[in-house]
DNA sequence: AAAGCATAAATTGTCGACAATATGCGCCTA
DNA sequence: TAGGCGCATATTGTCGACAATTTATGCTTT
């Protein structure tokens, strides 16, 4: 297997464990968008002091998922249509920039590994038709391989620990369990060949477009939400 | 004048001025590269605790001035040819994108601002030929801006609260005290043209160029001192 | 009755001490 | 003498309490 990347490690602190069950508490929508994180409440919900409590706090706000002003408090960040545009006008550019370092970088190995990756899910997803918990998790491991491929750490960084998680909180509280879902596979397919292909350009593009094409679902699904 | 993003706001907290005091340290050498971070020293050395300490040193771990391990504590980054690369691939992809988006959404009002900001850096740059604080200082202004026009606040914070330091630092450490100074004021007048004419794609093309000759420029002072 | 101010409550920021973990040293063994 | 084990030391992680700041409340004033 892959080495797995810090972001993934597992948590061997009390502030890591408590960040990851507020994590998840965020992403899926437990705890409010836009509702006020108050540390006394936090501390005593996770039985521990508001020390490690204010380790995760710093964390979960360098992942965006939480706002914080100085002696008053922090924020559950809101959903807006102006923020996704502007997080996948981001991560357009980024994951295509991984895509074209990946096709430099990526040994075969791994590139059949992903292929494997690829398969082993499309089969999954075939068995288990509409539990659409493994196209999530499907595709957000197909783009982690993906930028971890790249081999640019900094980059590794910002996608995987800092954007991701805002992009799991979008795609979840807009219940985006996927009509995209076959769609999606045959994209990562194109896009794995054009890595294996050593064709950074086209990798490059067909990333784009697959995260563009992503951003106008969910877009869709924001607008129907509004009206 | 320009509402100042919150990385720059003025401290207010123990905390905020101890971190600026340390990066600070760090950027110009003051605390050697590579070398580790000792919790009780720094809390002696600026005379607090070390919870505020601890907020600060998870900053600096979030702009990768330095590197924590769990229970084993920080050390300060150390600089590389492979880091400057990784950075500079990076730097090029994201401030041609902030480049782009500036062409779209910065107002005349800022260009003008822009242009006033070249001329008054070209002429203090004049009458104090050598003293390269201040092209240092010019030069991160005017990107400054251009990022800010970009009006995506997930790549504002990428570029200006966690690269940006680093570069610095690179730029510090191995005295890039510019004899680029000049072109790099034309490639910036350049650049803010393509901006004002609406030129996206252009602005995009002359800033990853643009980067793409300092980051050349470093790689050579990194070499020298290598051999 | 609405606006403004003073006070009270609650929350965040900071401190010093303790517990858990890692590092360094000396000793023992091969 | 080199390598490994065990203990002493030092550092990091966590705790509970206090200080500083903000937010909420209620009174006064016009």
């Amino acid at each position: 297997m892959y080495q797995a990347h810090p972001a993934l490690r597992q948590p061997v602190t009390a502030a890591d464990r408590v960040l990851q069950e507020i994590q998840r508490a965020i992403v899926d929508g437990d705890i409010a968008a836009g509702s006020k994180i108050s540390e006394p409440e936090l501390a005593r919900r996770f039985d521990l002091s508001r020390a490690p409590l204010r380790e995760a706090l710093a964390r979960l706000e360098r992942c965006h998922l939480i706002e914080r002003i100085p002696n008053a408090g922090a924020r559950v960040v809101t959903l807006s249509t102006a923020g996704l545009l502007a997080l996948y006008q981001l991560r357009e550019n980024l994951e295509g920039l991984a895509c074209k370092l990946a096709a430099e970088h990526m040994t075969d190995a791994e590139i059949t590994e992903v292929r494997q990756l690829l398969d082993q899910h499309l089969s999954s997803q075939r068995v288990r038709e509409g539990e659409s918990y493994y196209q999530e998790a499907g595709d957000l491991d197909f783009h982690y391989r993906v930028i971890l491929g790249s081999k640019n750490s900094y980059l590794i960084n910002i996608l995987c620990d800092e954007l991701y998680y805002l992009v799991r909180m979008y795609r979840v509280q807009l219940g985006m369990n996927g009509p995209r879902v076959s769609r999606a596979f045959d994209e990562h397919k194109a896009i794995i060949n054009a890595i294996a292909n050593r064709d950074g350009e086209l990798a490059d593009l067909l990333m784009r477009r697959h995260i563009a094409a992503s951003r106008r679902n969910i877009e869709l699904q924001l607008e129907q939400m509004g009206t």
